[in-house]
DNA sequence: TATCATTTTTACCGTTTGGTCAAATATCTT
DNA sequence: AAGATATTTGACCAAACGGTAAAAATGATA
């Protein structure tokens, strides 16, 4: 295995990184996050991210050796983002509030990250790639973890009795939407482009969906 | 306008559709679902589509003009799909089943036709560039429309107060999410590659979700 | 079977694409 | 300032791409 070390003199092959080239990578994932979440891996261009990072095809090459390779870099910066709210469900919590908070956080990452949330939408589209190993080993282990919690609270008679994993599908998804279907909501609902003030009705919507019940029993 | 006359004999630009040319743009665009929902438009290649159908690039293109008008052709097609299952949610049925049957036909319609939903949801993802009028005017309406129904009940405490079209989009993003997203619940799950199974649980799941209260009260 | 329209194929074209290479330039170190 | 290293550039390439033209083959029709 190669060893991935920073700063270690004796090594010879990994040199340290120069101003230039931590300034010169972030550039360039800057800008490839902008073109890859627009168009898909294959709809985008190592011209259009060259020139969206203010700089030529040969010397963003230079970089990055590939076009993979920059798409493999923001993918793995990326589940960080996307797991960091699920990992902060804890036992301990009343599961109202850890639910709810959980909510909270994966709609504020929708809307705060909306190019990465399309971004990893569109490899899950694309079969996954480049990242189902990732969903195999630590998301599945994340999952079967805090399943475990959920279904601590269902047998302590604090949640209604359904599959955990579905009801992380169900948030995952929800949340999710209005980010990578923004465009869709946006046009149903009659907003202007670049409006996201949707948010705010979604976060009501969201907590009487999960937190409150839904459909009052009826008058049969 | 253009007329999009059938069969009138007057008429001498629009021929009547062969029987060989019925069939081969049936061929073409059953191909041609299967590689643009896999890889989107920009990863479609008429190569691949032409190869999928058994035919040769150049015959392809003897039926349709060019890729657009394949893709178009695709999505055109898949918007009655879509929209069907919302039609049939009445005024005059009861909340609790008008909605559980909705997402009944949703997730039905996500179980049997994943490639359409995968198409709709990479031609979204992009921007909508094709459709967008289609969700500012045909959607749009129809969603205002069923959404005065929700609101009604609502107002007769038959449902929970909250924005009809939000709780739409849930409904939306729930189910597609299975079709769409179906290689992260596979990999979560610990399922096989065609392994469809998870759509009775998620059934369960979401009318435990939308038709019944998730959280207990707790006992504060 | 002769005629005509439809369908299919072969060969090809211009453009775009991901990527290379060597030379030129800038930056850092001593 | 000099030398070494890091960065940038322009010219280029082979492959893949969407699409075309015209001839050849097939099917329908009388």
């Amino acid at each position: 295995m190669a060893p991935i070390s920073t700063t270690s003199a004796q090594d010879k092959a990994p040199r340290a990184k120069t101003r230039i080239q931590k300034e010169n990578e972030k550039r360039i994932l800057l800008a490839a996050l902008d073109v890859f979440s627009q168009n898909g891996f294959h709809g985008a261009t190592l011209d259009r991210i060259a020139s969206a990072a203010h700089m030529s095809k040969p010397n963003l090459l230079y970089y990055f050796k590939s076009k993979e390779e920059i798409h493999v870099a923001l993918l793995t910066d990326l589940l960080d983002v996307w797991l960091a709210p699920l990992r902060e469900i804890h036992p301990e919590g009343e599961p109202t509030a850890e639910i709810g908070s959980y909510i909270r956080r994966k709609l504020e990452s929708s809307r705060a990250f909306p190019r990465e949330s399309r971004l990893f939408a569109n490899e899950i589209l694309a079969g996954a790639p480049h990242i189902g190993g990732f969903l195999q080993t630590q998301l599945k282990q994340l999952v079967d973890e805090k399943a475990t919690i959920l279904q601590g609270w269902i047998d302590d008679g604090l949640l209604a009795p359904c599959d955990p994993r579905h009801l992380l599908f169900a948030i995952w998804s929800t949340t999710q939407h209005y980010a990578d279907f923004s465009v869709q909501v946006r046009h149903v609902l009659g907003l202007e482009p670049g409006d996201v003030s949707y948010y705010d009705e979604a976060a009501r919507m969201l907590d009487t969906l999960f937190l409150g019940q839904l459909v009052t029993p009826g008058k049969d």
